[in-house]
DNA sequence: TTGTTCGTACGAAAAATTTCCTACCTTTGA
DNA sequence: TCAAAGGTAGGAAATTTTTCGTACGAACAA
């Protein structure tokens, strides 16, 4: 039995995941701000209030010892964005990663330099 | 005023969509049989329901001519998951199509073939 | 001391999304 | 002819997600 039965953060969750991996281990009143400044006006209750209840999805932990609560992110990063990308590729093009790659580089100028990032990185997987 | 105000399609109307974009015009019992054999379990009335409020949003169009009515995706395949894409790298990697990649790449078992695809996309936007 | 600011807790409401029940009409086959 | 199968319409309910009001305690500054 998987210790993080994954279940998949929604859109506002994400946000404030975001905001955590980016800051590390943050009080509700760092978050928010950062969420008024990076994203759109939100009320700070609404904040707290997400925040706990994610706590109590095992998606944060908290620490509780001193009055401002310390809120961290309790599923990793990069395991998330994994998960969350591998069920967009499924929704969006059927499973095919390729396929997304091919709208992403035919869609928007990519630079050279990325181009070439994306080059090693291949060539790196063919050497494995 | 553009004619398309991209209203986001949710999870579920995106799956009637790509029913759609693969078949075709087509009827409310085609499209929520696919449902039904490629996604989930979903009755005949919630697909219909569906459609209805997608027409009412114009994400479909509808032919009423006969009794069997005949549903159109509205709104351009390409253009749609493009514009999802753009906000699904932006709420996941900040806008930055190229981390997307490494992910994708980095994650995940690629075949050669994808390998050799990939590749040769990159290389046609080099000779732009 | 006392009032203002900053914090949490809790419950409810609002909004968005999804699902399905019921009524009723048309078509089809026996 | 008439019952069964298959359609649409419409409203309501259920779920999920998001937002916020209110109460109340702690900290802090005057």
């Amino acid at each position: 039995m998987e210790k993080n039965m994954q279940s998949e953060p929604t859109k506002s969750e994400l946000e404030i995941l975001q905001v955590l991996w980016q800051f590390g281990p943050s009080t509700v009143r760092l978050v928010n701000d950062k969420l008024n400044e990076q994203k759109r006006a939100v009320q700070y209750t609404s904040t707290l209030k997400l925040m706990q209840i994610m706590a109590e999805k095992e998606m944060l932990t908290t620490d509780k010892s001193s009055m401002k609560h310390i809120y961290s992110a309790a599923i990793e990063e990069k395991k998330t964005k994994g998960f969350l990308l591998d069920k967009f590729v499924d929704a969006m093009y059927n499973g095919s990663s390729s396929s997304l790659m091919m709208q992403l580089l035919g869609n928007k100028k990519t630079s050279q330099h990325e181009i070439d990032e994306i080059r090693n990185l291949l060539d790196k997987l063919e050497n494995k």
